[in-house]
DNA sequence: CTAGTTCGCCTAATATGATTAGGCAAATCC
DNA sequence: GGATTTGCCTAATCATATTAGGCGAACTAG
C-alpha cells in the first residue's frame, strides 16, 4: 500500500504541499488522501477534521517561515536586518503561495500563541531595537511593519500589480528603504 | 413566492450580505438560494457558476470603498485625505468583513480592470499628488500604500492583534502619522 | 380570444467532498 | 494460538455545485 505508515506530519507536509499547488482553497481532505493513495476516511484517524489539516498547515507555514527568518537575522542589524526579515516573507510567499496563505489562516487565540506566531513578533521586536524607538510605539510599529511587509505580498501574490509595468522588485526595494526612513525618522536617537 | 423577480442585482446584493454574516468563504449558492426562498438551480439562470458568484460580490465591494473614499476625500488634501481615505478602508472592513475579503479576490485582469480598481488608483494618485513625490516613485508608493492599508487592516480582522492589549485605534493612529511622516520625507519639496 | 412561446421556478439526477460507523486481515501481545 | 490492536477499506449520509428537463402562468401573434 502507498499509504504505508501514514502519520500527522505526513499528513500535514503533504497537505502543504498541495495548498502550494493547488492553491489554500483548493486543500481538501480527499485531495491529500488521493496523493497519500489511500481512502478519505484513513485520514480521521489522524485529524479531527478538515479545519484541522488547515490549521496545521498553516502552524507549519508559520514555523517554517520563523526558521527561515532567524538564520536571515543572524548578524545583521538596522536596516540590513529589516530587509532580510522582510525578504524572507516574500520569497516564503512566492515558493509556497499555499503555505503563505494558510500562514494567514484565522486561528483561535491558543492556538496561535502556542505555534511560532510568538517567534514572529519577537523578532521584529528585535529589529525594531535596531531603531531606538519610544518603548511605547514598540507595539504599534510591529503592527504597522507586519501590515505592511503582509500586504505588499498579499497584494502582489494577489496580481494587483500585474495592472502596470513598473517591476514589483523595484517597488519592493523602494518600499523598504521609505519604511527603514519612516522608522529612523521615529527614533529617538538622531541618525 | 418569495423570490419574484430574481436579477443579478438582488443575487449579488443577498450574496454580499451573507458573506458579511458567514464570511466570504461561508459564501455559497446554496445559502443565496435559501436566504431568496428559491432552489438552488434557479440562480444558475442568472449566474453561470458559484465563482461568478463571487466575483461579483467582490466587485460590488471595490465600487462600494470607491463610492465612499470618493466622498471622504472631497475637499482634503494632504495628511488630511490620507487619514481620510485609510479610514475608508478600515471602517468598510469592520462593517462589511465580507465583502472587504471579497475585494481582494483574484480577479483576472480584464474583469478586474472593468471594475472599480483603477478607480482606486486614481484616488491613492491624487493623494500622493499633496506629497509631490518624484514621478518615478508614484508607483512604488501606490502599491506601499495599499499594501500597508490593507496589510493592517487584514492582520486586525484575522485577529492578529488580539494577542497585545495596545489599543488597535492607537496603533492605527501612529501608522497613519507613520505614512504620513515616511511620504513626506520622500517629497520633493520640505515640509 | 386562443395556440404558441417564453419566463420563472421546480424536481430529478450526478459528482465531489466531509464525515461517521463498522468490517477485515495482518501484526503484536500473553 | 487466541485476543487485541493497528491500519486500511467499504458503505452510507449529508451539503454543495451543476446540468437537464418539466410545468404552469403570463404574454404575444393572428
Amino acid at each position: 500500500m502507498a499509504g504505508r505508515g501514514l502519520t500527522v506530519e505526513r499528513i500535514t507536509r503533504t497537505a502543504a504541499d498541495l495548498a502550494d499547488e493547488l492553491g489554500f482553497d483548493g486543500l481538501t481532505v480527499s485531495a491529500v488522501a488521493r496523493r497519500l493513495g489511500v481512502k478519505d476516511p484513513n485520514l480521521y484517524a489522524h485529524i479531527e477534521n478538515a479545519r484541522e489539516l488547515k490549521v496545521r498547515v498553516a502552524l507549519l507555514a508559520l514555523e517554517e517561515m520563523a526558521d527561515r527568518a532567524t538564520a536571515a537575522l543572524a548578524g545583521r542589524a538596522g536596516k540590513d536586518a529589516l530587509v532580510a526579515f522582510a525578504d524572507v516573507y516574500r520569497d516564503y510567499a512566492k515558493e509556497h503561495p499555499g503555505r503563505y496563505t494558510a500562514a494567514r489562516f484565522d486561528l483561535d487565540p491558543q492556538t496561535a500563541a502556542a505555534g511560532a506566531g510568538p517567534r514572529h513578533s519577537e523578532m521584529m521586536r528585535a529589529i525594531l531595537r535596531g531603531y531606538d524607538l519610544p518603548e511605547s510605539d514598540q507595539t504599534d510599529a510591529v503592527r504597522f511593519l507586519g501590515g505592511a511587509f503582509h500586504g505588499y505580498v498579499s497584494l502582489e501574490m494577489a496580481g494587483g500589480f500585474r495592472h502596470t509595468p513598473r517591476d514589483a522588485d523595484a517597488s519592493w526595494t523602494w518600499t523598504l528603504d521609505t519604511l527603514d526612513l519612516a522608522l529612523r525618522s521615529r527614533s529617538r536617537k538622531p541618525t
